[in-house]
DNA sequence: CGCTTAATCTCGACT
DNA sequence: AGTCGAGGTTAAGCG
């Protein structure tokens, strides 16, 4: 519920608190001038200047320059904390550990300008809406808009190399797998339909290339002029499936503005 | 170089510290108790809660709940910022917008429990070492990790449908597609490797199977099973490559303790 | 700008 | 615990 402010804490004060704060369940945020070593998936060093260091309950650790969304080091929730003061320099040292895969963090404190300890109570979950799932909702409700007479035979279809978004078929009855996309189609999303395309073909066993027996639809709002090609090369078709609109966003749009 | 610390500061104080805060080129952290919502690639709502508050002076804005290591809510740098004090309800909005994508983030505070600036000087940069670049650099020099006689003839080659990692040429002159990870290779891994071998074959010649016109290798420290069985089930080939040792790990390595 | 790809990706879901 | 795929992915490198 509240706050616990330290203006420029010495070495003992650092550990102590961080120690108790995340133990008890708050956050801690310090300013702090320091250098860093990570050492696990790869391994790297960041000199001497003044971070932004968050530390969490469930061990999760971040060091943010003042610039960028993305920490510069950081360790992942799950891990262990620990905060003591350096037997030779003196300092605070906060490491950030965890196993699988095994990796640490250092934080090698040289000063710190204000240490907080905030008791946060949080119970709610973020609600998102527009998010691929509701994109699936919406093809299987109206697959007239991916191409006439589609009829959906199965959603998230389990093959031998993975889920298939949609497995369907034409008007004339031919197989249709569909793979769908909330954003700009890539390169890897192209791939990823020609791997179910070639597994479903390869069943039948049709390569004399003259006619497919398997269909294979790109859906995604839209798609790069390489990944188009990519399609057209490989047989697959791109359908371009602009912004969908959902109930929820129907009911809210008189509501939307953009200020 | 140093921190300004405000407790439970009025709405008025909010919005004229972060706005004065980020213009000077200082980092903002705020505990507070608030309500988010989202608008723009997705949209979606955060009730009432308690979290941490970041703004940073390239347009940074994240929202950090108790747990993990995301953000709950945040707008990417290269945006900008506003503080202001709402009109109805008397209370700070902080407001995080972009455009390309067009997108905003509003964070309406409902209770401040401490406004922190820091005024931070950092400009080390961070040094990694481990990462796929290096390994590329270890295989350039030692094609013979790979295969016996291997001759590499091009990296990072430009073809229709994207970048091969490396362009090479086996004993008996067979062009070879080398695609490398750094991590246990994934199917899209190997759907990767497959676009550029389907590539160079041409996509028609020889389907009996009998006879490859190129050959491809999917280069990591490991591969699960199922990677595995695509490779052979699609005719490429995996080669496990266990963690190399780059220069600067043998010159470090009487260095390292993992304490 | 747009495109392509790596990432200590993180995270959730499912086997 | 391992694997797979989405993500408001972010960020870097190149054209």
């Amino acid at each position: 519920m509240g706050t616990e402010r330290y203006a420029s804490p010495d070495a003992e004060t650092v550990a102590a608190v961080v120690g108790e704060a995340l133990h008890a369940g708050a956050i801690i945020t310090a300013e702090v001038r320091c250098e860093v070593e990570y050492d696990g998936r790869t391994s790297g060093y960041l000199g001497p200047g003044d971070r932004l260091l968050v530390a969490k309950p469930d061990g999760t650790v971040l060091v943010h320059k003042p610039t960028n969304h993305k920490p510069v080091n950081w360790m992942p929730s799950g891990g262990t904390v620990t905060a003591t003061v350096g037997e030779t320099s003196g300092e605070p040292v906060i490491v950030g550990r965890r196993t699988n895969p095994r990796e640490r963090v250092e934080i090698r404190v040289h000063e710190t300008y204000g240490l907080t300890r905030f008791d946060a109570d949080d119970t709610a979950e973020y609600e998102e809406s527009g998010t691929e799932a509701e994109m699936h909702d919406y093809i299987e409700a109206n697959p007239e808009e991916l191409e006439d007479d589609l009829r959906i035979v199965e959603h998230e279809r389990e093959t031998k190399y993975g889920y298939v978004d949609f497995y369907a078929a034409d008007a004339e009855g031919t197989p249709v797998v569909v793979e769908v996309k909330r954003v700009q189609a890539t390169l890897t999303h192209f791939d990823q339909l020609k791997r179910y395309v070639d597994l479903f073909a390869g069943d039948d066993g049709d390569v004399d290339g003259t006619e497919h027996s398997v269909r294979g639809l790109l859906v995604a709002p839209s798609a790069s002029e390489r990944v188009q090609r990519a399609c057209r090369d490989a047989g697959l078709e791109f359908v371009a499936l602009p912004d969908f609109e959902t109930e929820a966003d129907a009911a809210n749009a008189s509501l939307a503005d953009f200020s």
